[in-house]
DNA sequence: GTGAAAGCGCTAACAG
DNA sequence: CTGTTAGCGCTTTCAC
């Protein structure tokens, strides 16, 4: 391994002279500038950032916790977000928490050890265990965490563009498959979807009844039997359009709709969550709510390094329309 | 930041002692180890990685590099590799290449600078650029890399398997739809599947003919004018199976023939490559070669850490029959 | 503008 | 068995 003090040598200054160039420092002279560069060339040195890192007292890492770096919304999060890190000349080290806290909490103090330059969490549960970062520059991604900066799309928004579409749809018999309540994304884009209805009711919509609510969990495996129970029902019962809380469910969603016979969308209107890419690739196309990814990690990147900063980023998510919602056929209603 | 000397001095003991039962190290008497874990348990002392790595030349970091975390087969990797990862204390930072050999040696030479236990790659493109990695300990997945350890699914039996599947379902007429030729994953499973076709020519089964082949890429956008002037073709010259060398491409082609009016499995057979989650729940439920991510995971890091090991692991595939392979239809020859 | 030197937190000789 | 100490590669005072 090739030294500072090798460079040092080899360009007949100090160290402290190549440490100066190399950490672009501008107090130095520029026919020493030029000797020392040359020498680096010469080299091929690199500084250790290891050794950089103990001195400073902070690494050039990034700390990424996800729940399931596997779930494609979040592997598409974490692309972007090495791509913009390694702009900054950060590296990302990413831990999976499987959505337990307690995973959670073992793998920030294990990260910690490596004084990164900051923390970028996707929490796995709710709000309250909300401080392991100790004084570590943290932001929260998707969810809220403790009361660090959040950056994440509107869900609350998100629901409600779902919602609107479908009514706007003319769908009356509605039902929602929500993902765990625990968890504030799931929650807020319940919410907003709901909320849609309650201000259709009260602006003399009363034909729009509450959307039947199915409780889920966030992947492809739902409560199947819930829902069989609810594709079987009879005609003029069943709901005509499903709301689901991810594009995941909603692949879910489709696959369980076509074993019972179930044509989507001319049976059923579904609409997703996320825009992941494999949405527009499905057999019919689905109908979601696309998450700006791209700007969410370059606003978590750069939340992150502006270290002043204290606020959040709530970023619109916009409605995608595609094959899998229809305007509901009146055999239907 | 509580040290080394905190806990020493806490204990009333030297910080080698400290060093010593922290890093398991047996000479401990048990009463100054007993003061030491009080110590350290009452400070919340936590060794700091970026010293000891420092001290050790060493991190505890796996560093992996992969073209691109957003490809369901790789984040699935990266999830088990993370997991296994993590039970042996070793962290992982990710990098994505793009596929781009040339970014594939900068995040080399950047990663290097961390001392990395080891390097986990997933090559980029083709062999030639093949040791970028100096003496660190390196591990090829999925495709060879220079002459380093190799930990992958046996590509070419896959490609056998799959062609074997197709022809014993009766299929004559059958195309490949090949991924990008420099990488040998797509190579081999290619090689592998017409080597079938070869060896039943010269065992008395004429009436196969060469597969047709079809260049594609190797995500989901593939090359919709060639393949659409196959769909079209004429009923008794079009093939009534196609297989495709991943997944990606199986979807992109289930939702291409979809879109001209091609019904899997009844018009068309479709078999893919990998297994990724996903593949359970297309429309229909698509047929393929399963990788066995978990063990290759399993065994890529555990060759890793067995840094004396010279030894590569090809693990088998299987096949995952579902529902859009089927027996050839008589009206279809 | 530059060199010398201290020291980040830790481990591993080495001496006792 | 335990304490002392040098030093991993780097940055940053502090003198000059």
């Amino acid at each position: 391994m090739v030294t500072i003090r090798d460079v040092a040598k080899h360009a007949g200054v100090s160290v402290g002279t190549v440490s100066r160039v190399v950490s672009k420092n501008l107090t130095v002279s520029s026919k020493m500038r030029a000797a020392v560069e040359a020498a680096i060339l010469e080299l091929g040195y690199k500084p250790n950032l290891i050794a950089r890192s103990l001195r400073n007292a902070k690494s050039n890492i990034i700390a990424l916790i996800v729940p399931d770096i596997a779930n494609p919304h979040f592997s598409q999060l974490a692309l972007h977000i090495e791509t913009v890190a390694s702009r900054f000349g950060l590296m990302v080290v990413v831990a999976n928490t499987h959505g337990d806290v307690e995973v959670e909490r073992k793998q920030i103090a294990t990260l910690s050890t490596l004084t990164p330059t900051g923390f970028l969490i996707i929490p796995a549960g709710s709000n309250p265990t909300g401080n392991q970062t100790g004084n570590i520059r943290t932001v929260a991604v998707d969810r809220p965490y403790g009361d660090h900066p959040l950056v994440s799309a509107d869900h609350y928004a998100g629901g409600r563009l779902a919602a609107a579409h479908l009514i706007g749809l003319g769908h009356r018999r509605i039902a929602y498959l929500s993902g765990p309540e625990e968890l504030s994304v799931a929650h807020n884009r319940k919410e907003g979807f709901l909320s849609v209805f309650d201000e259709a009711r009260q602006n003399g919509k009363p034909d729009l009844s509450v959307p039947e609510l199915i409780a889920g969990g966030f992947d492809y495996a739902l409560d199947a039997e819930t829902l069989t129970k609810l594709l079987l029902k009879p005609i003029c019962q069943r709901p005509t359009a499903i709301a689901t809380s991810n594009d995941q469910q909603a692949i879910g969603l489709m696959r369980l709709a076509r074993d019972h016979g179930v044509s989507v969308p001319r049976d059923l209107t579904v609409i997703g969550f996320d825009d992941v890419p494999l949405a527009s690739l499905t057999i019919p196309r689905l109908t979601t709510i696309a998450q700006p990814v791209q700007a969410i990690a370059e606003r978590a990147v750069i939340t992150l390094l502006d270290t002043e900063s204290t606020n959040s980023s709530i970023l619109q998510p916009v409605l995608k329309q595609r094959e899998t919602s229809l305007t509901v056929s009146g055999w239907l209603v």
